[in-house]
RNA sequence: CGGGGCGUGGCGCAGCCCGGUAUAGCGCGCUUGGUUUGGGACCAAGAGGUCGUGGGUUCAAAUCCCACCGCCCCGACCA
């Protein structure tokens, strides 16, 4: 491509709007521009970046048996009532207004599992696994950073069809392959953790982190036995709550004006372990009372999933009155007026000698014992784990940092083909449901983490797997040199004559301005053509990303741009960190 | 959804609080001419704006008021 003849609309300054790193270089490098909140047009050079990766990541899911399709974005709304995700996707789920009963899919677990109960009659003709790369709609109700968390995006999606659990877990664990060799060839530094299934139901899943403080996920991790899982899930090996040899006999106290733990411990000197704070949780329409030790913070994801709640929000101020008779601060598991199932959180079980609120505003009891005093009806680990607490596996001290996730894996079960009712005979001739998994990947994610993980002050360092071109030649004072531009022209044929790709700036434009320019796009060579250098019979290769520099004869420069590429093809920083 | 901020040539901003400078400025970019030429050049002359939209107040509105639209940020854990 003649960059005179281009569409790359690179941005001197900052954009004003773009707040992470890799949303300011796409729009600055010209990859992308914004159409709406959270919608994004893809550029020519951005768009090359995406069909790259999307390229890597057919030839991955290809290698394990998996097979392209092309659903459509529009759905029938019925399948998703017959699954139940028309309310539990709530508002996220897009509908077509004058076309009653479509909607904008978000993923496509309903329409898999309506195919596969069209076509799907025996157990011979599982396993499947199907996928597709395509837009998805999501009305996110707060987009964000660019391309990471956008209404509209790219998903590849894939799903497997196995006839049992056995099964399932050897498509599983194909993807969980596929997407490491995908990652990796995408040159990102990931690591993989545990994760909730959340909305989607099922079993197990894992979610593919690119460390970044873009990310909007956090992460727990344990660098001496590796360890990995988003907080939502995420253990720790904290010390339980000592039971004491003695329970006092409970007594309520006055603790005029004290609003929060904090209060009790200065106050009243309560120490941090012996007080049990008390939330109430709306869930599915019925309150629940969370106790939880002194300061720990209450994890909603460990706690949606404990209740099996398809909705959960905290109490407003006012149902807190109303259901327990006192107001935030003074709230506890003894006396509720309302009756109300009580969840403690697993560092409480069986404790003695706790303080916690009285449901009277002003009053709190001290000596609670929770097997004498109270009805606990379950003690699950619904706390969110802190940097520094020791790991569950091995006890060092586990680090919590944000990340993307760029890739998600879950063994679904039979959820949706139970619902949709894609069944198949097995060998004995019983009919059983088709057991699913259901298998992510941001495509715009892997762009923007990889920027993240790829950039300095001056732009963005592309390896040659994804980069848009792999050269970028620059012809310096082609205006004024015949040799130059005749010199210029011959590479530019014989580079694309070899197989590389190249962006020949052949602009009439200072060398200053080319030089940013090529930085700030950042293709993982410059040859740069100049007078000075031809007058020396050399050309000069520069390398992105190190700054290395080479100057070569004019008749070896194809071939050394090659080796280089295959070089920084393969240098070791492309490998996981995990 | 709650809170905050912003909307002025293509981009980044000033002007608004406290209405009135007869042509709404600045930097970058753009056009033309000249000079320069290996890290975002210089000089000169130009082009380009319904001041987000609608309504209101006023002799007079980019500026004040109301509504709407759009975009950005924080929050939607700590009782």
């Amino acid at each position: 491509m003649r960059y005179s003849r281009a569409f790359i609309p690179t941005l001197r300054q900052l954009p004003a709007d773009a707040q992470a790193v890799s949303h300011q270089l796409m729009l600055r490098a010209g990859l992308i521009r914004q159409l709406a909140a959270g919608v994004y047009s893809f550029l020519p050079l951005g768009w090359r970046v995406m069909q790259k990766v999307m390229r890597i990541i057919r030839e991955e899911m290809d290698r394990i048996g998996a097979q392209e399709f092309h659903f459509p974005a529009l759905n029938p709304a019925e399948i998703w009532q017959q699954t139940g995700r028309i309310q539990t996707m709530g508002d996220v789920l897009f509908h077509i207004k004058n076309r009653e009963g479509l909607v904008l899919a978000p993923t496509h677990e309903e329409v898999v599992a309506f195919h596969a109960r069209q076509h799907i009659r025996s157990y011979r003709e599982l396993p499947q696994i199907w996928y597709q790369i395509q837009p998805k709609f999501r009305n996110e109700p707060r987009p964000r950073f660019g391309v990471l968390r956008g209404r509209q995006f790219t998903m590849k999606d894939s799903y497997s069809l196995d006839a049992d659990w056995e099964g399932l877990d050897r498509s599983y664990e194909l993807h969980a392959q596929a997407y490491r060799r995908i990652f990796t060839r995408c040159g990102l530094r990931f690591f993989v953790v545990g994760a909730s299934s959340g909305a989607m139901g099922g079993s197990a899943s894992q979610e593919f982190m690119v460390e970044s403080p873009a990310g909007e996920d956090t992460c727990a991790r344990c660098s001496r036995c590796g360890y990995a899982a988003n907080v939502e899930i995420a253990r720790s090996a904290v010390e339980p709550t000592a039971r004491l040899p003695e329970s006092a006999p409970l007594e309520r106290f006055a603790t005029p004006g004290v609003r929060t733990i904090d209060d009790l411990i200065t106050q009243h000197g309560i120490p941090e372990e012996r007080c049990a704070k008390a939330l109430v949780y709306i869930a599915d329409g019925e309150p629940v009372l969370v106790l939880l030790r002194g300061n720990d913070e209450l994890n909603e994801a460990k706690l949606q999933a404990v209740l099996g709640a398809a909705a959960l929000r905290p109490a407003t101020p006012e149902e807190l009155r109303q259901y327990t008779g006192a107001s935030a601060g003074s709230i506890g598991p003894i006396g509720l007026p309302t009756p109300m199932r009580i969840i403690a959180d697993e560092r409480l079980r069986d404790a003695n000698e706790l303080v916690s609120g009285a449901n009277a505003d002003g009053y709190h009891y001290r000596h609670i014992d929770l097997r004498r005093d109270c009805r606990i009806d379950l003690y699950a680990d619904v706390r969110t784990v802190q940097p520094g607490e020791p790991c569950p596996e091995c006890g060092a001290a586990l680090e919590v940092v944000r990340a993307i996730e760029v890739g998600h894996i879950f063994k679904l079960g039979t959820k949706y083909s139970e619902a949709l009712g894609a069944r198949f005979l097995d060998e004995r001739g019983h009919e059983r449901p088709i057991v699913m998994g259901s298998y992510g990947i941001g495509v715009e994610r892997i762009i923007a983490a990889f920027i993240e993980q790829n950039h300095d002050e001056h732009g963005i360092c592309w390896i040659p797997a994804i980069a848009p071109y792999h050269v970028h030649l620059l012809a310096l004072g082609i205006e004024r040199s015949d040799a130059v531009r005749q010199h210029s022209d011959e590479l530019y044929s014989s580079l694309w004559a070899a197989g590389v790709e190249v962006l020949y700036d052949d602009r009439e434009e200072s060398a200053g301005v080319k030089f940013n320019d090529a930085d700030l796009l950042g293709l993982p060579l410059q040859l740069i053509v100049s007078a000075r250098g031809l007058e020396a019979g050399t050309v000069e290769l520069k390398e992105r990303r190190s700054g290395r520099r080479h100057h070569v004869a004019l008749a070896e420069a194809v071939d050394k741009v090659a080796e280089l590429l295959r070089a920084l093809q393969e240098e070791p920083w492309t490998q996981p960190a995990h």
